[in-house]
DNA sequence: GTCTATACAACGATAGAC
DNA sequence: GTCTATCGTTGTATAGAC
């Protein structure tokens, strides 16, 4: 009864190992939240996207959200950041992270980057997630480790103007800081970076 | 029947010419649209603040689409922000701004900014509007009364730190910047501000 | 044979259109 | 006021890897 196997539709059942389904939902997902957003983002386009039902959101990330904080991964590694910045002189560290921030940034048009404030704007829990990212894991471990004293301030006084820059470079597209060089945006902005860092408040 | 004038409930059919239905709609789909955003805001709820049944938005403009673009005109009068930072010493601008910013901003507790600020991120008219009224209107007239060399550089600079400080306290909720006072704010990021003004870049 | 990744169907909610 | 489209989610049967 009901048998039916005629040819619609894929086959059922486990695929073939290697057809990384988890991967290709991810890639897919980062491609729509970037373009529309987290709620416009449907789990039906991602999943058609990647080709696959999308019972499969539910079943590899539990569900929308879990997809999003999955495949919104910062579009830098804090990991990496964090070790550079401290590799070098104290007295230098703002120009080395507006410089690897400009350069993550830069690396994909600031796609990555706009979909992030985008989520961070209309998604509690990601503003949530950027609230410890850059109080804790990028600002509060470089500030620790450079200038002691009111630490917490001082990362999230960092955090005003590297998020304004990421607004006004990426999102706002202010000229000419918008298409300003490398070099132009550090010699403006790092002084400032370096005050908030070690300087006096 | 049904008549009921005294009490809950508009009487139906056509209203009294003067009592301007479209009007009412504009301004109740202002406030949604500025609270929750294009995707978010619907149409039903600003039927609802309005007073008026959603057929309306249909029957005057055609749709949540023809809504947006007729409430979306800029509610905020730049100009006498302008006038009131001018009024100062030059070299007690930045402190002026911030001061008008923060007031204006923690008068609601944020709500309006954040609404500007998703609005901002999540449709790019939103963000050409912010990019005109950043670059020209606000700082690009401030500054040209105070330093007129780099207007442009020095305006957009303005953005990133004005920008910023609105996504770490207001957006992101980053303490201890979240929650400090405003002369705290003043005293760390003022000369920040008053640089990007008329400082040496 | 067992486990599990998968496809399919359907539900309840919600919002725009008419 | 009703209709319809679409959303996120859940349940279940099944095919293939192990």
């Amino acid at each position: 009864m009901a048998d039916e196997r005629g040819g619609r539709g894929r086959p059922r059942g486990r695929r073939p190992a290697g057809e990384d389904t988890r991967a290709t939902l991810l890639a897919a997902a980062r491609v729509e939240f970037t373009e529309r957003g987290f709620d416009s983002a449907t789990v039906r386009a991602i999943a058609q996207r990647a080709g696959v039902d999308p019972a499969m959101v539910n079943h590899w990330f539990g569900g929308k959200d879990g997809l999003f904080v999955a495949a919104m991964e910062i579009p830098v590694d804090p990991g990496r950041i964090v070790h550079r910045i401290l590799d070098g002189d104290p007295e230098r560290s703002a120009e080395w992270i507006l410089r690897t921030f400009l350069s993550a940034w830069d690396a994909d048009g600031g796609g990555a980057l706009t979909a992030l404030l985008r989520s961070v704007a209309s998604h509690e829990g990601a503003a949530r997630m950027m609230r410890e990212l850059i109080g804790r894991v990028i600002f509060g471990r470089v500030v620790s480790s450079v200038a002691p004293d009111q630490l917490e301030l001082r990362a999230s006084l960092c955090g005003t103007q590297i998020a304004g820059l990421a607004m006004i470079r990426y999102v706002i597209r202010l000229e000419p800081l918008a298409s300003a060089d490398h070099n132009t945006v550090v010699t403006a902005i790092a002084p400032t970076l370096q005050r908030y860092l070690t300087g006096v408040l």
